[in-house]
DNA sequence: AGCTACTCCTGGTAGC
DNA sequence: TGCTACCAGGAGTAGC
């Protein structure tokens, strides 16, 4: 499932392609993708509009339309699970699992591509009304380990379940949060307040490092999600040290990796390079 | 305030 | 072969 370093690899894909381009004409095989907005709505939002910018924040895929009167406002992509964006020529086919398509003035398109149906395009006047409530960038210039410290204390929660909480950090999902964790020596039902000092600072180079390395390697080695927008399956699969790997050996000190349920999420961790609460 | 359970979806897979 | 049952999970929400 595309998390951080997935939804940059597909920013890059799509900048070029995207940038200077006018979109034009959009059809919507599946309304809810819209995130509310009617089809005839989103069409007439950004029919017309320029593309200035695509960006990345947290998981979310920015298209700025700019502030022009025919398109202020950006789309905003969320790909969820299973959602794909690419630029195919106009006479691609929709298949079995297109959800939405915009035509753009080079004579491609822009789809949508969302087997499961959790994705979402939704396009915003203000992009504060979707991204507003975001943590900071774990990659950013804010994610700093004083800021890190007094959130981690002041929050009082479960390891885990407060790093999937994206209006604290923004951009980490089951994946790297349990890379990261095996990678800091921590456990997931470890409470936040009590991680001392050291702890705090092996977490976050943790999690910077594994995010880091994801983004080089671009792509998550889970091919149907790890698709570029052009089709091409990512990168090798074998980077994850504990994610899908129950029963095999620990990478670092060859203890079989153990799965568990944290807040209805698959958990891996290393018994033994994670001490802590049996899970 | 934080925690749990549930919801949205459907392709893939395990079991019969 | 063809069926059923269940799982995957990001994020939002309800209820305690």
């Amino acid at each position: 499932m595309p998390e951080l370093p997935e939804v940059e690899a597909v920013v890059r894909e799509l900048r070029p392609r995207l940038v200077g381009r006018r979109l034009g004409a959009s059809v919507v095989r599946w309304t809810p993708t819209l995130g509310g907005l009617s089809a005839r709505a989103f069409g007439r939002a950004i029919d017309g509009a320029l593309v200035q910018a695509v960006e990345r924040r947290a998981k979310w895929i920015v298209i700025d339309l700019g502030r022009e009167r025919a398109g202020a406002g950006s789309v905003c992509v969320h790909l969820r699970m299973t959602g794909r964006l690419q630029v195919d020529p106009k006479d691609e086919p929709p298949g079995r699992w297109e959800r939405a398509r915009v035509a753009l003035d080079d004579g491609r398109t822009l789809r949508f591509i969302d087997p499961r149906k959790f994705g979402r395009v939704c396009f915003v006047r203000d992009r504060a009304t979707l991204l507003g409530e975001l943590g900071p960038e774990p990659l950013g210039e804010e994610f700093t380990l004083s800021w890190f410290t007094h959130a981690l204390r002041a929050h009082r929660r479960l390891l885990k379940p407060l790093l999937l909480d994206q209006t604290l950090l923004a951009g980490l999902g089951n994946i790297y949060v349990d890379e990261a964790l095996h990678r800091a020596g921590l456990h997931p039902l470890a409470r936040s307040e009590r991680l001392g000092p050291a702890r705090v600072s092996a977490l976050r180079d943790a999690i910077r490092a594994v995010l880091a390395a994801a983004i080089e390697r671009d792509g998550s080695g889970v091919e149907i999600f790890a698709r570029t927008p052009e089709g091409r399956p990512g990168s090798d699969g074998e980077r994850f040290h504990v994610y899908g790997r129950a029963g095999q050996p620990c990478r670092r000190c060859g203890t079989p990796i153990r799965r568990s349920l944290v807040g209805q999420r698959s958990t891996f961790i290393c018994p033994r390079c994670q001490p802590g609460k049996r899970l």
